[in-house]
DNA sequence: CTGAAAGCGCTAACAG
DNA sequence: CTGTTAGCGCTTTCAG
């Protein structure tokens, strides 16, 4: 059995109130007295109970971070990077924090455990109704890498247009003119940022989007290899590939050394995300940045704001991209 | 303010005891009393409270996950996959688990936090010290993918050894007697199994190990590009590369590549861990395999017999490892 | 600056 | 099958 406060404060000769106070309050407790209570701690090796203080304080400082999103790894590089940035800030602040796939947690058995969080993090392709969900038993809601209408929260995301925009500019610059691009079937937020922002920017300079040079692949890299083989193969084919996340980049790399093309002199390639497989490829892979760790960051200062009662009514922050321009292109 | 047990109890007119009973113990209760019971927890959206339950419990059917390891990104792929499948466990066992690293856990100012939870999985490079300061919490450990002497704890690692083997082993059935090793300097545990066991693999074969086949290199690419480059460069080179993990042997590849050889006809390149990046590269890197997702799950499974009070003495799980050939071999 | 005492929401005997 | 009641360990008024 662990020691109690009760145990200290027999101990120590104090009341409970003064162990209490000496752990939470160290000032309001006389010096002699706090140290009196400290070793008499440190002999019975007692540290106050989390959970009898949470009851006590109505509040847990527990906060959980729900990846929803359909099988394949759902730690992938991506999610891993958000999730850094949450572990580290959540410290920062001293929560608690539970990890989750929303599978697992809607598959939970004892429902209970929700009750205990105090705010959640919701990534990747959330619905409205688990939001609702959440907001109905009064848990803070933070989105990040996903947008929903009509919804009153707080959303974390990059700039997928603009990180569009930088890679189609980088192109022309290059000289590129038929630039195709294969978009993904992942996440529908994001993938529709892209694929939009994408034609916009074609728009922007003048360019002319062929459907021919529009594909659409899994994010595996079999699929893409497949689909940039099709998109490659075709005649009069394009001289420049946008992928919407790196994965299916790499997978048109590999179609385009299989064709024994040359990178970038027959095909130019960019993908986005800016993950570790862009320098494993050779040529290494030009790619759009994104601050995945400051994204993780900000949910929870975010959640942070909105659990002390500092009203935030629908707000969006937008990190800004960059491109990392690598062989490839 | 959310409901509470006694809520629910006046509504529907019954005690507390059997609200209670009727979230965990049904059939202890009638059914017409249960169903009054849920339909007034349904009306005033009552759940019960996990942290009152824990208080009164005892426990809190809380463990950690926590990692070891300096630096670098936290959560790589092969902690990522440990990981999703600690969380897959965790969740089948109802469990709440918190992740961290361990900087993190350390840095928390509020060391209460580790009062809580029940048990501890220790990933990576974890001290003495540390296993030392939670069994003294009476905080059960289990230790991954890492392996210190004079613990009393369950261990649950791969096979290290017949991993090595089998990759020595295919590429001694290709032809090379020439083969080379760039081991790592990332785990000390599991970069010495490996190292040994390369050693030894060799011996078994009776092939000598030249030490200028042997080299060092940190566990990225570009280091791994600069260390591969010049062991290929010396005249009398290697014809096969064992890297001690995929991305040395990536690195490896890309060496090869820029040095205008032809893999895997110049020089064979094998990696360990078999992870997505094996796949990015062209020709496609062979790896041995680890169960990463297995192994997380154990490590859990351990913990809970632990937990329960089945005496685990000292304790090693090892998890078979197999060779996925591909092309660069 | 310190102590006494009333909870926080739930569970587990024990009685009925 | 159901109700009563005494805690679980801590915090926090309110007095002193």
């Amino acid at each position: 059995m662990n020691p109690t406060i009760r145990d200290v404060s027999k101990l120590s000769g104090v009341s409970t109130a003064t162990v209490s106070r000496t752990f939470f309050y160290p000032e309001r407790v006389k010096k002699a007295t706090r140290e009196k209570v400290l070793e008499a701690a440190r002999v019975l090796n007692y540290s106050p109970n989390a959970i009898a203080r949470a009851m006590a304080l109505q509040r847990t400082d527990k906060i959980a971070f729900l990846i929803c999103k359909a099988h394949s790894s759902i730690l992938d590089e991506f999610y891993a990077g958000i999730c850094e940035g949450i572990m580290k800030e959540s410290n920062a602040y001293d929560y608690q924090l539970l990890i989750s796939t929303e599978e697992d947690w809607i598959a939970a058995t004892n429902s209970a455990k929700r009750k205990q969080i105090e705010g959640v993090i919701l990534g990747g392709n959330a619905k409205a109704e688990r939001v609702l969900e959440f907001q109905n038993q009064n848990i803070h809601v933070v989105m990040v890498n996903n947008r929903i209408a009509g919804m009153n929260l707080p959303y974390v995301l990059s700039d997928e247009r603009d990180g569009t925009r930088q890679a189609v500019q980088h192109l022309v610059e290059r000289g590129h003119q038929k630039i195709a691009m294969i978009a993904g079937r992942f996440s529908p937020y994001i993938c529709s940022e892209r694929y939009n922002a994408f034609l916009d920017a074609m728009n922007e300079h003048g360019l002319k989007v062929e459907s021919r040079y529009i594909r659409m692949s899994d994010p595996n890299i079999e699929s893409a290899v497949e689909v940039a083989t099709a998109l490659l193969r075709q005649k009069d084919p394009p001289t420049a590939i946008f992928g919407a996340n790196d994965v299916i980049a790499v997978g048109a790399i590999k179609a385009a050394l299989r064709l024994g093309l040359r990178i970038p002199r027959d095909v130019a390639i960019v993908g986005y995300d800016d993950s570790s497989i862009c320098c494993t490829t050779e040529p290494e892979l030009t790619s759009v940045h994104i601050d995945r760790m400051r994204m993780g960051q900000i949910c929870v200062q975010k959640l942070q704001a909105l659990m002390r009662g500092e009203e935030i009514p629908e707000q969006v922050t937008v990190l800004p991209t960059w491109l990392n321009v690598r062989g490839s292109s």
